[in-house]
DNA sequence: TTAAGTGCAAATATTTTGCTGTCAC
DNA sequence: GTGACAGCAAAATATTTGCACTTAA
């Protein structure tokens, strides 16, 4: 994400590399509140303030997206790092478990609203809730 | 939705009568405030707790959806009655026009999901967002 | 040097909860 | 009659803003 924002002209400062590299490294899902936790724990001077203000910056420049996985939680918001390919999130809604997917089928489906709607398309959310097999045991 | 809701022993209050009528008769996506806004021009007596605890019950019955529709305005959330077939929100993320979008392609993509990742769907939300043709001329 | 970025405190927005009284069935 | 529901006040949660200070380029 560094070379990307760099090439954009935006300022890297010390709580940004630490912001980036948390959101690069995220093997998971995570909420503002967990970001600041993990941002503290490498630099206790970065601000919650500064979470909000960067996760916004980087939605902006399409490097981050933006979930709340079907508010099964409450009505927190998750943000992950915009990786190369989009994938649609199916979650479980009673066990939680939540899983990517990707599918040709999704690339043509948007590729179809794309054209009749004649919409140039920057954002893409697709999110599936359900029971997953063990829940429905 | 009445009907729905008496076959599944849910009580039929004068509250719940107005908010009813209020989503049944949208021509729009409503937020928890324009609706309660709406209702006390029915009947003031109609409470905010009471909006957020009848747009609980209807999400748990399945007949009402909620979107966020990206975030465009904030951090609102916006309901909808669930209809009989599933669409897609596709959205302007400049002027902020949202159309609804229905594929048979969409329906293909969550039987593929249901398949592929053995999750029976009880929920969907897709979300897209854009440069409409009015905004990039 | 200087405009962009940060921290702090406080405001704002949105939703939830405990409790008591009310009403649909 | 009674258990589900509504109203109220207050708490909890989540996010944003104004302003003065700091720092990357």
């Amino acid at each position: 994400m560094r070379t990307a924002l760099a090439r954009k002209g935006v300022r890297l400062t010390r709580q940004r590399r630490v912001l980036l590299d948390i959101m690069d490294q995220a093997e998971q899902h995570l909420t503002a509140d967990s970001i600041l936790e993990r941002a503290q724990k490498i630099d206790p001077r970065v601000h919650r303030v500064t979470v909000y203000r960067t996760l916004e910056m980087l939605k902006s420049h399409g490097l981050l997206d933006e979930l709340d996985l079907l508010h099964i939680h409450g009505h927190r918001h998750y943000y992950e790092s915009h990786g190369p390919r989009d994938h649609i999130h199916v979650a479980c809604l009673r066990c939680g478990k939540v899983r990517e997917f990707e599918s040709q089928l999704y690339e043509e489906l948007k590729k179809q609203i794309s054209l009749d709607c004649d919409l140039e398309i920057t954002i893409t959310r697709t999110e599936v809730g359900g029971l997953c097999a063990d829940c429905r045991k």
